[in-house]
DNA sequence: CTACGAACCTGCCTGC
DNA sequence: TGCAGGCAGGTTCGTA
């Protein structure tokens, strides 16, 4: 599900409700995610108020006093946030209670998601090497050409590898590559500075409009409010083998990079 | 260092 | 109808 704007969208729906609340307790109900929740997690956040929440790659984090926590929604986890108690149901692992009376539930089928406490999210494993943001004015085309130097790895695995830039996933690296007419095969060193730079500007410019049509629901991304995204309809190649390019008619071309499916235009990318 | 596959999970779809 | 197999928006880890 959740790529970087699915993530945001998923980070302005709860912000409104966050700011200025406490967290009132936290009851889990499954401790088995991607990493185990921690024992203590409920006995150091229990009232305590949330300073600031903000997002980094595809991780949400929640900074309190003595430290931060960490979430992240894994392939198919979600947040919900609930003006009133209502039953679990089945994959709901754990609620955060505000004392707003508020609830944020974290529902995740697969438990590929994490909820984890850190006295500094800078030193932490998971996002100390993390890239760059690629909404930053510091992600540009020179600097891409600059890091793929040498690279052999082809140039979809490199857009989607998070120590270089975080949050591009599958779906946005496809139409990137689309959009900026490049074969997702290439040898990342083979780029030159301005197919960077057309790069870079396209992955800006997907995120930034998939942000804007509030994500992509596949099957079952919801935002915060429970309602889909909408930047299925703008999918141009991911999710379309075998049906024609809308830039020039030919066939789509589905194929394996790095164990993840590829859509592209053998004529219209190069 | 790179490259590649396996692993962590459940659910859904396809084909026999 | 049942069951095996493959695939899915992510990411780390182990082995060569």
């Amino acid at each position: 599900m959740p790529e970087l704007p699915e993530v945001e969208t998923t980070l302005r729906g709860i912000k409104t409700h966050l700011e200025h609340a406490k967290i009132k307790k936290i009851v889990i109900r499954q401790r088995k995610l991607r990493w185990p929740i921690s024992s203590e997690i409920e006995k150091i956040v229990k009232n305590q108020p949330i300073k600031k929440i903000w997002r980094r790659g595809k991780y949400i984090l929640f900074k309190m006093d003595q430290g931060t926590l960490i979430l992240h929604l894994g392939m198919s986890g979600s947040l919900r946030i609930l003006s009133h108690y209502t039953p679990p149901l089945k994959h709901d692992h754990f609620d955060i209670e505000l004392s707003n009376k508020k609830l944020i539930r974290f529902n995740d089928p697969r438990r590929f998601g994490a909820f984890l406490w850190t006295e500094d999210p800078n030193q932490h494993f998971l996002i100390k090497n993390l890239g760059q943001e690629p909404l930053d004015k510091n992600f540009s085309g020179k600097f891409l050409f600059d890091r793929l130097q040498n690279k052999k790895v082809a140039i979809k695995s490199f857009i989607m590898n998070n120590k270089i830039v975080v949050g591009v996933g599958n779906i946005y690296a496809s139409e990137a590559l689309f959009a900026s007419k490049l074969n997702p095969n290439t040898p990342a060193y083979k780029l030159d500075l301005k197919k960077c730079t057309l790069l870079a500007n396209e992955i800006k410019k997907i995120l930034r409009l998939a942000i804007k049509k509030g994500g992509t629901t596949l099957k079952d991304f919801l935002n915060s409010d429970g309602k889909p995204g909408y930047f299925k309809l703008h999918l141009k190649v991911y999710g379309r083998g075998g049906l024609l390019c809308v830039r020039c008619k030919n066939i789509l071309k589905e194929i394996r990079i790095g164990q993840r499916s590829t859509v592209y235009c053998p004529l219209c990318q190069k």
